[in-house]
RNA sequence: GCCGGUGUGGCUCAGGGGUAGAGCAAUUCACUCGUAAUGAAUAGGUCGGGGGUUCGAUUCCCCCCACCGGCUCCA
């Protein structure tokens, strides 16, 4: 007998060499139906897989990640047997589960096309209805590379090389098909309810751009059909959210063919990202920080200096002005170098806040450019922070309190990932170890929960990055905190101590809003447009009914005006139902319908955005309104 | 940059070897109207750019550019 401690704690015996799906069934009939795999002792397994010791079991569903990978991973090894009898050349590389779905790379001459793909589905419904059992099975290293060299795939030959010694190969067969996989799957073909390719693109073998380009299916797959359903409804609903669509029709910005990765802003995305600056600026002064403004332009021999020569040249782009070098600043370190070089300082000056809404240029592929997200140019709400190594964890958790207000008020959730040294960068192993050693304590601290990123650091130092979450569950690395004791080595900073000393300073580059482009695409979406009256570029729109209404309207809009709302006012000869329509359409958090009844009481009758008709009030309660909601930034 | 797809009036899209159409938007006129589209009329395009094939190209071929979905990269 052996002991098996199951998630509740709970623990039961059984038979030495029962399945994991045995024991789900001994505990429930529901269960055993629900389970797709099972974690032993932290390690996924089939549900076939033996136990053979006491241990611990947690029984997997589609609602852990480890069931929902399995399921998914399956469900990919379907498609590739589907692909295999459809398109026998089709050599196969990798299929794994991805987070919402899964994909299989083929080597294949001719490009999958969309009728392809519907002919690859029918064939997958065929072989789910077959049910095929999958069967774990292993060999020795030499006769796993002779079976996949006799069934012709030379990718999986290639991986069975380069799996370290010691390591089991295992396949998996399923009727006709048979894959190298370490698994787990779920027993059955037939065991999957609902799936959907949806999309071809290429994609590199093992990610590598020298590699050849191979052909990767994308589709995802559902224990239920409406679970899928729901899935591609919101997949559209992310489509309607698009910040590319959303800014051009809500005239905020646009990206132009004269000016690919470079953004231009309209009036009303200008009025949204000033609104954000404001905000900015007068949190970061709250916080002590100072705000500076740096060239775009500067010589050459700085980015030689900072080591952006050696580590960054191929992003940044350079340009000539009198027969001398001259680059478009890619970050805005060196230039807060300069500024904090100038004069000397006195520890008792430190920390130095240096902050700045600073322009940088990078270059990126054509074929990474995406609308506010991904862009050649774009402004970092940067700041610089210079100080001692004993105040490095205080700043650190400043400047994490500060991104968590930040975040906050948008009302995004977040996540925090540490990076840690990457290859090809500078300083030693021990400057790197207290760098980042210092950023976990900090962490720390602050009971922060945090995912390692190993060799993701930025090359003058670690960082911890803000991943936000947004209204429909998509993540977005935003604010960062980069430590760097390169800079100020390399561009010999000092500072006075109290012993008279010269002593070196350490340095924080960090970033809330991260882009404040892309921050603007993210609330973009976040809000699907309908921005929170604090930022919407129009409050207020006031719709008079008939033209002798327009003397009253003016006169409120000038009124608001005065309070600093940001209102428009609808003169046209249109329906009333014409312009509340065309106001609604433009996200206009409040409509101001004016007929006579609101002209004699010198009142108006108020359309909300979200509630619809609110009915007519005083006007001096719909400012109060108005203003109380804009000044706590009510979302 | 690489693979695949796309490019037709401001927007969404139809068409197709004989020199282009719809809806919305715009403009004008009529209507003076109470919470998501009043009606009519008018105007607007060298069909992404360049080259080729052809009697003739927006349509077929080639090259380039941009965009979209990925890969790579990343704020």
């Amino acid at each position: 007998m052996i002991k098996v401690t199951l998630k509740d704690g709970s623990v039961k015996e059984y038979n030495k060499g029962i399945t994991i799906k045995e024991v789900a069934e001994s505990i429930s009939a529901g269960l055993a139906r629900a389970a797709l795999a099972g974690e032993v002792d932290g390690v996924v397994r089939d549900l076939n897989y033996k136990l053979e010791n006491d241990c611990t079991l947690n029984l997997l569903t589609f609602e852990n990640e480890g069931g929902r990978d399995a399921y998914r991973h399956t469900t990919s090894h379907i498609m590739a047997q589907a692909v295999k009898r459809l398109y026998p050349e089709a050599k196969l590389a990798i299929g794994p589960a991805i987070e919402n779905g899964f994909y299989y790379d083929f080597d294949i001459d001719k490009p999958f096309s969309p009728e392809d793909l519907e002919k690859i589905e029918a064939e997958m419904s065929k072989i789910i209805k077959e049910d095929h059992p999958l069967e774990r099975f292993t060999l020795p290293r030499d006769e796993a590379i002779k079976f996949m060299e006799e069934k012709g795939e030379p990718y999986k030959v290639e991986l069975i090389r380069d799996l370290p010694e010691g390591e089991e190969i295992s396949f998996y067969r399923q009727g006709d098909f048979v894959d190298l996989c370490a698994g787990p799957h779920i027993p059955s073909t037939g065991k999957v309810k609902a799936f959907k390719l949806l999309s071809v693109a290429g994609a590199y073998w093992r990610g590598n751009e020298k590699n050849k380009m191979l052909q990767r299916i994308y589709g995802t797959s559902f224990p239920k059909k409406s679970e899928l359903d729901e899935y591609l409804f919101r997949l559209e609903e992310a489509k309607k959210r698009d910040h590319r669509k959303l800014g051009r029709e809500l005239d905020l910005f646009d990206i132009l063919e004269e000016g690919p990765g470079f953004p231009f802003f309209m009036p009303k995305g200008m009025i949204l990202r000033n609104v954000l600056e404001d905000f900015w600026r007068k949190e970061h002064r709250k916080r002590k920080y100072q705000e500076i403004k740096t060239p775009v332009i500067l010589n050459e021999d700085l980015w030689h200096r900072s080591g952006h020569w050696d580590h960054y040249k191929e992003n940044m782009y350079f340009t000539k002005i009198d027969e001398a070098n001259y680059a478009i600043k890619p970050m805005n370190c060196p230039g807060g170098m300069l500024v904090y070089k100038r004069r000397l300082h006195s520890y008792r000056d430190l920390p130095q806040r240096l902050a700045e809404l600073g322009l940088v240029h990078r270059h990126e592929l054509s074929g990474a450019l995406h609308g506010l997200m991904r862009v050649r140019c774009f402004t970092q709400d940067d700041a610089h922070i210079f100080m001692t190594p004993e105040q490095i964890k205080d700043e650190v958790l400043g400047v994490i309190d500060l991104i968590d207000d930040f975040y906050k008020v948008f009302g995004f959730k977040y996540h925090v990932e540490l990076s840690t040294r990457p290859e090809n960068s500078m300083g030693t192993d021990e400057q790197w170890d207290m760098a980042t050693n210092a950023l976990k304590e900090a962490l720390d601290a602050k009971g922060m929960e945090y995912k390692i990123n190993e060799g993701d650091g930025a090359f003058y130092g670690p960082k911890i990055d803000f991943h936000l979450e947004d209204s429909i569950g998509r993540t977005w690395q935003c604010g960062t905190i980069q430590l760097d004791f390169q800079m100020p080595e390399r561009f010999d900073l000092v500072y006075i101590g109290p012993d008279g000393e010269k002593h070196r300073p350490v340095m924080i580059h960090r970033v809330v809003f991260g882009s404040i482009e892309r921050f603007i695409a993210i609330l973009t979406e976040h809000y699907a447009g309908a921005f929170p009256t604090w930022l919407a570029p129009v409050q207020v729109k006031i719709l008079p009914l008939v033209d002798k209404h327009h003397d009253y309207a003016l006169e409120l809009q000038k009124l608001f005006e005065d309070k600093g709302l940001r209102v428009e006012v609808d003169l046209r000869n249109e329906k009333i139902g014409y312009k509340i329509r065309e106001a609604q359409l433009e996200k206009v958090p409040y409509m101001l319908v004016i007929g006579d009844k609101e002209t004699e009481n010198r009142a108006v009758a108020v359309r909300s955005r979200k509630e619809g008709d609110l009915g007519p009030m005083p006007m001096e309660q719909f400012i109060d309104r108005i203003l109380y909601e804009i000044e706590n930034k009510i979302i």
